[in-house]
DNA sequence: TGACACTGACTGAAATTTCAGTCAATAGTC
DNA sequence: GACTATTGACTGAAATTTCAGTCAGTGTCA
């Protein structure tokens, strides 16, 4: 990938970030990345193929905000979660653009196997930490890795929203996705 | 405020549910309304107060699905937390057009208070039965009602995103919602 | 010289917004 | 209890704006 394209990416992961997905104008992009929008239509086709790119480009960044490389399955776990939300504007940045994305899926099926396709990528990378923690010892391995990957990932995305719209401070959310796992991971397996 | 006021709202959260907030036209308002797209103009100014409008209109129709009144307090927790996602066309309506407003929101901050309001009623309504569990000794006592509350309709809100973009079908949705919620109350308490 | 990156000027379609004016109901006046 | 004045709901048609997308052509580099 040349460099103008992710160039234009970045400039189309912000405008949706700041205007969401539908607000995203291609003259906006080109403006902010300083070309002309007839370069966009060089790169990407049309519109929707940009909007879908950057909807992958956001997942090239997403999930290595940590690289949780020491520490038992269960510490991974937990600080790969919380570590989705983070006052870094990288990040928000990225959360934004995800949610909004995720949301304009409800819409346009076009999305949805992209969306479905990172979101299943994230929860396997969890489910394989807690298959590492069932084997350290630090997870009861009663439990069912992929169920637990679904739903830890969803909590996040649920205490996410709250944080983006300012229900709650990063501070609070990071504790609250804290504990909510601690507790899935802790509760009697079923 | 009129009848044809609330009609016009109503009218225009159904396509906001059809839609999304950016994907709402007027003339389509006007038509499922069955008045002329000027109307809409004389009563609400311009898209924008329309828009605002109908976001603020969808709390009138939010969470009056179930009203449990019989059962253990963890029973209606459970209960009212896993009925927010059925097959049932207005609660799915209802869910989404709630997406929306809550996704709008990262990006209006006009919308936020309302968001809140709505997001606090329901926390609050969780957090009373989760009191009626400790006292009819369903719910472990050394839990933090409140907090438990903001957790668990969290999760409601993660997990509801999964279904509508189609990544889980109802059942399995009900059935994560009903294990993470169940699990978190069975936890030990911190 | 050929392939590629890139631009400016433009188009067409769709959507919002404006506007002049109709109509029915209500209130005030003699 | 007829008569006008006033108001608010409402419309049809047209003006305006907003955007995605096109195209012919320029520069550049290998």
């Amino acid at each position: 990938m040349t460099d103008r394209r992710t160039a234009l990416l970045d400039a189309a992961v912000q405008q949706i970030a700041a205007k969401g997905a539908r607000g995203m104008r291609v003259e906006e992009v080109a403006r902010a990345a300083g070309v002309s929008p007839a370069l966009i239509y060089h790169h990407f086709g049309d519109r929707a193929t940009l909007l879908q790119r950057a909807l992958e480009h956001i997942g090239a960044w997403a999930n290595v905000y940590t690289t949780p490389d020491a520490g038992t399955g269960r510490e991974m776990v937990v600080q790969l979660l919380v570590d989705e939300i983070q006052d870094d504007p990288t990040v928000r940045t990225n959360s934004i653009a995800w949610g909004e994305l995720r949301n304009t899926s409800f819409f346009d099926e076009a999305l949805r196997p992209t969306v479905k396709e990172l979101t299943d990528r994230w929860i396997d990378d969890v489910a394989q930490l807690i298959a590492q923690g069932q084997r350290d010892g630090t997870v009861a391995d009663g439990h069912d890795a992929a169920a637990l990957g679904i739903g830890l990932t969803g909590i996040v995305e649920g205490l996410s929203g709250r944080w983006l719209t300012g229900q709650m401070t990063t501070a609070e959310a990071r504790r609250h996705v804290a504990a909510l796992v601690t507790a899935v991971l802790d509760a009697p397996v079923p």
